[in-house]
DNA sequence: CTGCCACTTCAAGCCGACTTGAGGTCAAGT
DNA sequence: ACTTGACCTCAAGTCGGCTTGAAGTGGCAG
């Protein structure tokens, strides 16, 4: 009896049973079985919902990291793909460290307010024009 | 008539009329009249959507934003505010060089399968974990 | 055998940041 | 004076990724 039921793989995962639930209606993992209504897991579908958590910390959505998995299930991962995403997030983070530097030189700056401050405004004008695309929403952490 | 109606200030700043309609009934900037029903806007509000702009960039949702301006319209930006915000962003900068550096590594690892890859699974493993919070939602960007 | 309660389904709700659509107003050009 | 069409308001819709709630089911301890 290694299956795992659904409580089990949210408990090793750390995951909310509503979120696997969620997960396996999107075909993101599936289920092999049923012990009467309740479903049934390979303990393989850790790795995969490990897989899962690093393409989605990644910046994939849900929708892309189906189209990651082969009709079989197992993971067809395109390497292109990868490197595209890491060119994505080179981007992000050079724009991230601009900002944190404009950020931390402001909140040191003497000048009287920071319109005034050349650097800032400079932040702000890169921000205004769009140069600056970085914000994406954080995966809701659990604390 | 250096007062700016809706459209010019759109045009100028590059927003869309609706969001700055948005903005204004979030209270983040201000008409200073009307001509008939049209907002007229002082030309300092391009100023003022530049340091929204660059907050959103740094990470700080509408509501954060619309706080540090004083009821006056001032904007009163805490430093220690900024400094914390310069901190998260540093955190997230670490996450996501790791994760650039793992996609990086696994787009080059002539492992079978990324799986089999011990530097592709350390990753996977701190995504599952938590570790690694990256993702945030960018913000949409004209193209 | 009974009762409990963790599981099930399905539909609806939530969040943030906007966008869209219907229906209305009015300044300006002809 | 009339038409035009850019602006107005307000309500509702969108998107992604889940969560929540109501109502139902069934495995297992007692």
């Amino acid at each position: 009896m290694q299956d795992l039921d659904i409580a089990a793989v949210a408990r090793r995962s750390g995951l909310p049973a509503s979120t696997l639930r969620y997960y396996e209606e999107k075909g993101l993992i599936a289920s092999i079985g049923r012990r009467g209504l309740r479903r049934l897991f390979d303990p393989g579908v850790l790795e995969r919902l490990a897989l899962i958590a690093l393409a989605r910390a990644s910046g994939f959505s849900l929708d892309e990291i189906a189209a990651m998995f082969a009709p079989d299930g197992t993971p067809r991962i395109d390497r292109q793909q990868l490197a595209a995403k890491a060119e994505e997030l080179d981007r992000t983070i050079r724009d991230l460290s601009a900002l944190r530097d404009g950020l931390r030189h402001a909140a040191a700056c003497p000048a009287p307010s920071h319109l005034e401050c050349p650097t800032f405004r400079r932040l702000m004008q890169a921000a205004a024009a769009g140069t600056i695309r970085a914000p994406r929403r954080r995966v809701p952490q659990p604390d």
